[in-house]
DNA sequence: TCTGGGGTCCTAGGACCC
DNA sequence: TCTGGGGTCCTAGGACCC
């Protein structure tokens, strides 16, 4: 039998920050939401007022005056991840990564070492909160989907444990806005088509293989596409052209990095601008040949940029996306491979000096000059 | 003091090829 | 002279997730 742990952190920010600094338990505290930016986490205290993750700082701030923000640290998180995935995988190697909150726990098979996996399980959430610091959540269940609505339902600071056998019984009177995929607009659709409950989902076979396939086994490596991107949300909305080549200037720089970080070349390159009014295009195209290199890229953002801006429309975001990424060498392509790889060694230099000496240290091309 | 930034997946039309 | 059909690539937009 099947069996697989779905571990859901609670409120993982905010907890982290908690464990940093104990006097912020109890609080209602919220990660993130200073400017223009969005609150990322929220604890259960801020929620009682109405806050959510994702909710934009100045709304929470009016739900919650007296709730402490703080600025998030990405860094100090992915620490904390790392440190929960170690601890997992000490249970079973088959381990999945859903984000820096969430994974997958594969305890199929280990009954004759560990006990029954629902003893297991409390064990592992004990263990994340006795040594980390940290509340979870967790879904026990024959299904990876299934174990994740689990873990969902229970939350904070639950286990639930759907036996085999009675896994339409635990999710028949769900809402369907309980299935991952299934969000707002979603929801509103199934409902105007009298589809309200996972019961009623499941009796569609249509919607059921679209939405709930537990048949399905969820191990399959799917070979999804992978991409690249960095966007940002300058503190006031651009209107010079000038500023903003400059800004896509910085992304392609960031993009390229980390495509080369990785070994990978990318082969579209995609432009995302979003206007004041919110409204957002996207703009793409695709190379003859796979690049990860600053120049080459910020040449077709910003020639992308230029052929579709709406001028006179003040711009609030702007990012750069790569995708189509291989990770294969140069010898694959027939333009100009000597060239392309004294260029490779290049930014191999540049991007060891960064790492060594920050940030900015060094820039490829058209830096200030010194007049001498 | 209006709505972040990192992604994946799906759809749908048109080009192009056989 | 009233319109096949399948496959693949490219492109744009949007839903959704954390």
């Amino acid at each position: 039998m099947p069996f697989y742990l779905h571990i859901d952190m609670d409120s993982f920010y905010v907890s982290v920050e908690r464990v940093l600094d104990p006097s912020l338990e109890g609080k209602p505290v919220m990660v993130g939401g200073a400017g223009r930016g969005v609150v990322t986490s929220a604890s259960y205290e801020a929620r009682q007022y109405g806050v959510r993750s994702a909710m934009p700082g100045f709304q929470a701030r009016r739900l919650c005056p007296d709730g402490i923000f703080v600025p998030g640290r990405r860094g100090v998180y992915s620490e904390f991840s790392r440190k929960v995935f170690d601890l997992l995988r000490s249970f079973s190697p088959d381990v999945r990564a859903y984000s820096i909150d969430e994974g997958l726990v594969d305890l199929t098979g280990t009954e004759k070492l560990m006990g029954h996996p629902a003893g297991t399980a409390h064990e592992i959430i004990g263990r994340i909160k006795r040594e980390l610091g940290l509340p979870s959540s967790g879904g026990l269940a024959t299904h990876p989907t299934l174990a994740k609505i689990a873990a969902t339902a229970v939350k904070p600071r639950g286990l639930l444990y759907v036996p085999p056998g009675s896994e339409e019984r635990f999710l028949g009177p769900l809402d369907v806005s309980v299935i991952p995929g299934v969000g707002p607009k979603t929801h509103r659709e199934l409902v105007s088509r009298g589809v309200a409950t996972v019961a009623q989902l499941l009796a569609h076979p249509r919607l059921r293989r679209r939405y709930l396939d537990l048949e399905r086994q969820g191990g399959g490596s799917h070979a999804h596409e992978h991409s690249i991107g960095s966007e940002t949300t300058p503190s006031q909305p651009l209107t010079e052209p000038a500023a903003m080549e400059q800004v896509l200037g910085g992304l392609a720089g960031e993009v390229a990095v980390r495509l080369r970080r990785q070994g990978g070349r990318a082969r579209r390159i995609t432009v995302k601008i979003r206007y004041s009014d919110f409204k957002t295009i996207t703009r793409s195209r695709t190379l003859k040949a796979p690049t990860c290199f600053d120049v080459e890229i910020f040449k077709v953002a910003r020639e992308l940029l230029e052929q579709n801006l709406a001028p006179g429309r003040p711009v609030r975001l702007l990012g750069i996306s790569t995708s189509g990424i291989t990770t294969e060498g140069w010898q694959d392509t027939i333009f100009d491979y000597r060239e392309r790889a004294s260029m490779d060694k290049l930014y191999k230099g540049i991007d060891s000096l960064q790492d060594k000496y920050g940030k900015g240290t060094v820039t490829l091309g058209a830096g200030k000059r010194r007049s001498d």
